[in-house]
DNA sequence: TCTTCATATGAGCAATTGTTCATATATTAA
DNA sequence: TTAATATATGAACAATTGCTCATATGAAGA
C-alpha cells in the first residue's frame, strides 16, 4: 500500500487503518456474497428456500419470474455454493447450502425492522 | 400472489412458503443494504471506517481511488444512512451510522473464513 | 423409438452502474 | 477580495447485469 504524502491529511491514522483492512481476496469474496443477495430475484429465491427445498418451477412461481430467468439465477447461486440441488427424476430440488447466508439474511431483516 | 395451477408442481408447499416471504417493501430494503456492500469500493470504505472516522481525502487514499469517485460513493452510503459525516473547517469526516452494517460485515468475514 | 416435461444455457438487448472529467461549492488564509 | 484547498456534483462513457427468446439437454412415459 503506497500512501501519497502530498494528499494525505492524517498519515498516522491512515497507516493505522490500512493495517486493519482485509486483503484484496477477502474483500472480493465478501463483495461476492453481498452482490449475490443484492438482487431482488436472487434474494427472493434464497428467502423462498429458507425453510424448505423447492423445485425450479415452484421457485419461479414464488418469485413471479420465468423458469429461464430463475434457472440463470440458480446457476449463479449454485456456483457460489449458496445453494445445492438434488435430482428426483425430471425435477430438480434446490436448497440452501450455506448457513452463513441464513444468518446474513436474518440480520438484514433485523436491520429493516430497525 | 396468484399461483398458476397448471405449472405449479407442489401447490401446497408453494402456498406455505409464499406466506413466509417478506413483503415487497421489506425485500427491497434488504436488497438495498446488500447492494450497498456489494461493491468493492463501498465495502472498502465501510471497512476503513469500522474503527474510526476518516476524512474524504484519507478514505480515497485507503481505497486507492480518486476523491471524486469516493465522494460519489460516500453520497450513496450517506443517503442510505449507512454513514454520517461531520464538518471540521474544510475537512469532512465520515463515520459509520449503522451498527447492523457492522454486524453484517463481521458475519460475512466469518463466511469468507469458513 | 418418439413425445412430453423440467431444467439449462447461449446470444442479444435494454437498463443499471461506477468511474472519469470538468466544474461548482464552501471554508480558510493571504 | 482573491487564491488555495477539500469536497460535491452533473454529464458522459464503458462495463456489467438481468431478462427474454430460442434452443439444448436429460429423464419418464407411450
Amino acid at each position: 500500500m503506497d500512501i501519497c504524502d502530498e494528499k494525505c491529511i492524517n498519515e498516522k491514522m491512515v497507516r493505522k487503518t490500512a493495517k486493519t483492512i482485509p486483503q484484496k481476496e477477502v474483500i472480493e469474496q465478501m463483495v461476492d456474497i453481498f452482490k449475490a443477495l443484492g438482487d431482488p430475484t436472487r434474494l427472493k429465491i434464497v428467502l423462498a428456500l429458507l425453510n424448505q427445498e423447492h423445485c425450479v418451477c415452484d421457485i419461479a412461481v414464488l418469485c413471479n419470474q420465468t423458469d429461464s430467468a430463475i434457472s440463470h439465477q440458480l446457476r449463479i447461486l449454485r456456483t457460489m455454493k449458496i445453494l445445492k440441488n438434488r435430482r428426483e427424476g425430471k425435477i430438480i430440488y434446490y436448497s440452501i447450502d450455506d448457513d452463513h447466508v441464513i444468518s446474513l439474511i436474518n440480520m438484514s431483516l433485523d436491520h429493516v425492522r430497525h
